[in-house]
DNA sequence: GCTTTGACTGCGG
DNA sequence: ACCGCAGCCAAAG
């Protein structure tokens, strides 16, 4: 209750990103959103970005709002491998089908 | 407590 | 559809 530990933005966006399913995707803007500040889809990389090195959560499943993957260079593959072993299929635009992929909460959490 | 930093997004051209 | 720019805001220094 009076514990700003499990209160805060990131805390926040730990608990939604580890809730996307297997095979499913999401994106920045959508998490932060999902975590009450709609305007802070930034944040939600720098996030992820910084997280621990034994970190669990699914950092992978999240993707911009074209369903494409914002890492570059050996980033980029790491992420698109993990997907793509996932069963996620990239299309030739490099692009994500969101309309097919996209997780929503209510689909199952 | 002000300044810098971005794994972003929306909009206009 | 693609490209560039400005706005955004939580965290870290």
């Amino acid at each position: 209750m009076s514990d700003p530990s499990q209160d805060t933005f990131s805390q926040r966006v730990y608990h939604i990103v580890a809730a996307i399913p297997y095979g499913r995707l999401t994106t920045y803007g959508e998490v932060a959103r999902l975590a009450g500040a709609p305007r802070a889809a930034r944040q939600v990389g720098g996030l992820l970005s910084h997280l621990p090195e034994g970190s669990k959560l699914p950092w992978h499943r999240v993707v911009n709002r074209h369903g494409a993957i914002s890492l570059s260079g050996e980033d980029f593959y790491r992420q698109l491998s993990v997907l793509q072993g996932e069963g996620l299929l990239l299309q030739d635009s490099g692009r994500f089908d969101l309309a097919r992929y996209r997780w929503r909460p209510e689909d199952g959490g």
